[in-house]
DNA sequence: CGGACGAACTTACTCCCGGTAAGTTACTCA
DNA sequence: TGAGTAACTTACCGGGAGTAAGTTCGTCCG
């Protein structure tokens, strides 16, 4: 009753684990509702129910605060794409399955997906690195997978590899987005069969010449 | 002799054609060199010699400004590809050529290309639609060659047609990224005969399914 | 119980930048 | 030569990132 309404918690003093977990969990959501740009740490603040210069304590700027959640949604991703290439039978399968678990991912997380890595990217600096970390992880994933899809007698040419990896991570990439724009988008499962069938037989007559 | 040393020539008024030019040239170059995010109209405004309202009348805001970059620089870029495909011999050929000169024009023109594509890209509203305007068109370009490419008595389907295009632009795009952050990038012709083996046999099967 | 001490938290700013209102200066043409 | 207009400026606003300095709450020791 210490004004209105409101307040039926009283919002007592947390310890700082719990506070940032609160923090984190806020901030995943409205970044991943509004955007980067379109966010405001006053938004955050009081979404949370508390002041900003207490957010800036635990995160230390924007940018910071940012790149826990990408760090948080990073690593639930990785996972679930890693789980399903992992599960598949031989690489002809792990591919198709990595590339619906991809998509998959995002139809079930699409807020995730804002965050990672479309609307709001930043530009300069500590930023920019974060989502190339992202990035990376998967051009390891699919680098190491054509990679041990080599005749081991083969000389491994390793500009060819990441020509193949950084293709195959944009174009995963740029499908992800469209789909996300696009209001009846075909599925993980159309997606996945016809980005097989475009790669498949290059990736294994690169393999094998 | 107004103050110091400068201003040898006294900046007199230019009509707007010319200040338009002007300020635009400034513009392509400032944002290439600091990105979207770091460039302050104010800077751009210094540059030219000129107060920030002026460009405000010209250009109607930041985004507008960036808008007209991109548009110049997407017609050079445009012209440039769609000559390389359209001299082309067979539809194999068009799509190496295309490959080339997309890596190579980059490859030029290194500023040009953080204003298209790479840092400080925008959230929100016209922005995005721009640069997508951009994409665009090449998945124009993409689709085009495709369907030229597929029998006639064929059923199109169109999500397929689609995919495939994406792919390839988004596969593109995040090679002309990596190629222009690493210190000896494979040559346009490495990276364009690579593609190309990825993906032509997949792309053959595809159309005759 | 009580009071000291540190962690949790806030108020009240600063500065920077996109954007604008309103006015001034220089050129042109009757 | 002076009226009209295009080119241009000064001086401001509002909002959002980031911060300095202080205040309140919980806890643990005597």
């Amino acid at each position: 009753m210490t004004s209105t309404t409101e307040q039926q918690s009283p919002k007592r003093r947390r310890d700082r684990a719990a506070r940032e977990r609160e923090i984190l969990a806020a901030a995943e959501r409205i970044f991943g509702e509004r955007g980067y740009q379109g966010t405001s740490m006053d938004d955050v603040a009081a979404a949370v129910g508390v002041s900003k210069p207490l957010i800036y304590q635990y995160y230390g700027s924007k940018d910071g605060l940012f790149l826990a959640c990408l760090a948080s949604l990073r690593t639930q991703l990785l996972e679930y794409v890693a789980d399903a290439v992992m599960a598949a039978a031989d690489v002809e399968d792990a591919l198709y399955a990595g590339f619906v678990a991809w998509f998959q991912f995002l139809d079930d997380h699409p807020q995730a997906w804002s965050v990672l890595i479309d609307e709001g990217m930043l530009a300069a600096g500590p930023m920019a690195a974060a989502t190339d970390e992202v990035r990376n992880a998967f051009i390891d994933l699919i680098s190491t997978m054509v990679r041990l899809n080599l005749p081991p007698d083969r000389p491994t040419d390793a500009d060819e590899i990441e020509i193949l990896a950084h293709s195959i991570s944009g174009a995963t990439e740029r499908l992800a987005i469209w789909r996300s724009r696009t209001p009846n988008p075909p599925t993980p499962q159309k997606v996945a069969r016809t980005l097989q069938d475009l790669l498949w037989q290059g990736l294994k007559t690169l393999s094998q010449n």
